[in-house]
DNA sequence: CTCAAAAAAGATATGTTATATCATTAGCAA
DNA sequence: TTGCTAATGATATAACATATCTTTTTTGAG
């Protein structure tokens, strides 16, 4: 079993789990985010399942699916890019919290990392100082890559 | 002197201060944006233009102008929301570093603040970790503010 | 002052991301 | 089987953004 299957595998049964479905077209779309490794837009995951599927599933339904995913916390939306990512801890068990993600302004390349507590408690405690309240802690946050960074200098 | 025609005149002071010009159309924008008092999209700036001075510019003017805009310094865009929003500080002479703004989910009202050196400096050493470079911490972060919290309960 | 170059703004077309809405199909249980 | 619900399809359109070419305005050298 590939790398890729084993995550949508684990994935089925997180949502067995939580009363839903991973139906074939919420694979398909998975699939797409899980193999590419990186961040797609919706139009681009309706390229992908025509390439790789010979289905162009039409793009309000591929929405409809993201949206599935990210409430099966399967997959995450970054704003500021308009794409979608798998989530990198599908086959974990244990809660890895809210990620934080590093996005190359120039290749589009996306790392995830975790910051430490201290450090999202303390923007917390700033947040609520004046006057909101954090929703998620999910930082998106504008970087180069060293890759890009040294090609431009 | 209103408050509005004080900061546009500083911003034209600045703007004459680096060589380029703070002409009638990018005055109008950045007033709507600074009356407003809160962030709006290129869209909204054309409707605005309409009713405050009668003339509708193209969206692509308006764009243009954003830009020119940001490269002063004086309006930030937040990639979150699509939306512009001027500058807490342009009244202010010394320079405030790179803000952080709060988006209220809900109503999308935006409250820019300033997170603590540390704490940036934190987030940069982890950015640094995974091997990328931070271009920029202007961070905008998904909120509710007090009012909407309290009405969703 | 005049005219040419440069900067700014206008006009038009189109690309990209996202949502609204109604119709159809698939899965499942009484 | 029938009828309910969840999922998907089809179509239209909204919202955000850029490419490109043209026209107008500004400005500075001669």
């Amino acid at each position: 079993m590939t790398k890729v299957q084993a995550i949508i595998n684990r994935a089925e049964q997180s949502c067995k789990a939580h009363g839903s479905k991973l139906t074939n077209k919420r694979k398909q779309v998975l699939s797409g985010l899980v193999q590419s490794g990186r961040a797609l837009s919706a139009y681009e995951l309706v390229d992908y399942c025509k390439e790789a599927y010979g289905e162009s599933p039409p793009p309000m339904s591929v929405y409809r699916i993201l949206d599935f995913l990210q409430s099966e916390n399967l997959v995450h939306k970054l704003n500021l890019a308009n794409k979608y990512i798998a989530c990198a801890h599908i086959s974990c068990d244990h809660d890895h919290g809210v990620p934080q993600y590093l996005i190359c302004g120039d290749c589009q390349r996306v790392e995830e990392i975790a910051i430490g507590k201290s450090t999202i408690n303390n923007l917390k405690r700033n947040v609520e100082k004046a006057g909101f309240h954090l929703v998620s802690p999910q930082l998106e946050i504008n970087c180069l890559c060293n890759q890009c960074k040294d090609k431009a200098a």
